[in-house]
DNA sequence: ACCTGCTTGGAGAGCGCTCTCCAAAGTGTT
DNA sequence: AACACTTTGGAGAGCGCTCTCCAAGCAGGT
């Protein structure tokens, strides 16, 4: 036998409800309560119930149950695409970064233990934005984690329109009602300046990430703020698009335009490595003659030769703490929009 | 209104079937005909059906389909956590590394031109091998895509019984009737010594990851088969764990024992960074005094300093061949059994 | 004896969809 | 005009589960 769709059933029908009460010779509704341990169950029937159980090796059927409950026990990681090129050079560039890879491991800390399912879901197009909300609200999934969204997607203000449980991990960037999971960026920054002021550089510039982007943004802002702090009212200022490429683009041009600089915060680590590589073309030697301050304490700081300096970034901590916070909201529709920031601290490698 | 649940209905209840129906003014049958555009509908009932929908804002609900058709438009990637140890270290290590990045994209960018849903799950006890296997047989999801599993876990046997569709990336350490796409790792490892031999290394040694795993036991018999071909009947080998620590202290070992070293083929990048920490250490030159293969041509390999020379591994690649493969399989159950394996090749950059 | 109040198990109506029937209508053949 | 055959839409039975009723049983108080 074949079905349409062309699977082949394997063995014998699987064991329902039905026939576990069958066996136990009870009524559905009492299996159900018991698996459920909803209300009291005369304690012959119950085990009598769980016999029957194991006998038949039942398992519940969790979309049946999601169907009628509305709860699926699952929560969907999305992730945006509206960057990609024809070849598809942002999702590839976007997963092979561990950044993507913390997050998933943050989250799951969490979710397993709540016996709740991550799914994954890219959106790209308008449609598909569209899609997802609609399948949200039909309960597709209890809520949504939202990561690394282009400066104006529309997508946070929909999930709320919706009504879908939903945290971001970094802050929208326009205005809107959501939950969120944020890094100080700014102090993060400020951390650098400190730092590398500290260590008496003279001329610091800064390579900043996209300035629509509002971990990037809060970088620049807080970087300047506190060099101006210290007295340096102006900051050489170059920015790239978080690749290493552009990292060694931005420090060529730094060093072009102020030969004299003796010091850089770079806005991500995959950057800073570019940066290292322009001056080691360039003959400076790190940290002597330029130091070098990086963001986020990837793998990639460790490797580095001379291993960075940076600011690091409780990523794990965090998705853990987005997800705890979606679980609640799942659990308490009336939670009000809270949103955590977690504070940068620096780590002192060899780069500065 | 609050539900049991706690979750408060957002706007009025969702058009079904039935609502379009009835905007049409047909049955419920016809407009999940026209939907699915199954057989020849009436042009104009067809027209007629679209407007109602379009009307109505109607979204079909997956979970009430699935139910009927026992598909989830859902493949389950499954990683395996029993190396885990108490503070979860095996887990972070794993996300963080951008293996299983690479893996997730490569696995999106076909799931998703086929509509296909990626769900995440990691099994640790043998309760969570027993329910993922009890919850796919009941369609949980369509197929599930394994990864990373240790040695000897019986999931790839429990999954062939119960026939749920699965494809495997890296095939298995015991012998299992089940798809799966792998790497000739053997051939890596031969172009590996072939490289340092033919740049006229002398005393060349290696560092290699546990030798349980299928895939770092096929890089060093691969390894040794090629050297033994050149002559070289014996081969200095220090036993790692994949992890950059480790790397660097089988370098220190392989040293003290082989003080003449000349060149090493190191079984993963992360080591080979970590060996290249400890050249440094004992003051040798790399690649001048002692050259360096690594493997995977992860980013790690171009962040180096200085940069790798390693060996490809086509992960991305693997990773959609491996959905294509499960694809295939869902739809058609009587497919055989088959493998791909991919070719390596080595990519030539500093180190060696 | 009767009514009230409480616990406990069963019956059955859905959740939203698909898909197998079956009837009605249309087409062509003898 | 009678028959067989094909096309097309509707009725309705589920998929496996939950959960709201409701009836039965059993205390206790009048």
């Amino acid at each position: 036998m074949t079905t349409a769709s062309g699977r082949v059933p394997v063995g014998e029908r699987l064991p329902t409800l039905e026939d576990v009460a069958k066996v136990a010779g009870v009524s559905r509704a009492t299996v159900s309560r018991v698996i459920n341990g909803i209300r009291n169950v005369d304690p012959q029937l119950h085990e009598l119930v769980w016999n029957a159980v194991g006998e038949t090796g039942y398992i519940p059927n969790r979309l049946a149950r999601s169907l009628v409950t509305r709860r699926t026990g699952t929560v969907t990681l999305v992730v945006s695409d509206s960057e990609a090129h024809d070849d598809d050079p942002f999702m590839g560039r976007f997963f092979a970064d561990p950044y993507f890879g913390r997050v998933v491991g943050g989250l799951m800390s969490v979710l397993r233990q709540a016996g709740v399912q991550l799914a994954l879901q890219i959106i790209g197009t308008d449609e598909g934005r569209t899609r997802l909300v609609g399948d949200l609200r039909h309960g597709q999934a209890d809520g949504v984690i939202v990561l690394s969204l282009p400066a104006h997607d529309p997508l946070p203000g929909m999930l709320t329109d919706a009504g879908v449980p939903a945290v971001m991990i970094g802050r929208p960037a326009d205005p809107v009602p959501i939950n969120y999971v944020d890094l100080a960026n700014d102090t993060g920054a400020s951390l650098a300046a400190d730092h590398l002021l500290g260590r008496g550089c003279q001329l610091v510039g800064m390579i900043s990430g996209p300035a629509d982007v509002p971990a990037s943004n809060d970088r620049i802002t807080g970087f300047r703020r506190s060099m101006a702090r210290h007295g340096h009212a102006w900051v050489p200022l170059v920015s790239g698009n978080f690749t290493q490429e552009s990292g060694e683009d931005a420090m060529a041009e730094l060093l072009k335009a102020n030969p004299a600089i003796d010091g850089v915060f770079v806005a991500n680590d995959l950057m800073a490595l570019g940066a290292l590589g322009a001056l080691r073309d360039a003959g400076r030697r790190v940290p002597d003659e330029v130091a070098v301050v990086g963001f986020d304490d990837s793998s990639a700081a460790v490797a580095a030769r001379p291993a960075l300096t940076t600011i690091r970034h409780p990523l794990e901590d965090m998705a853990a703490e987005a997800a705890r916070l979606l679980l609640c909201r799942i659990d308490d529709a009336t939670m009000r929009i809270s949103s955590v920031i977690y504070e940068p601290t620096l780590v002192r490698r060899q780069s500065a």
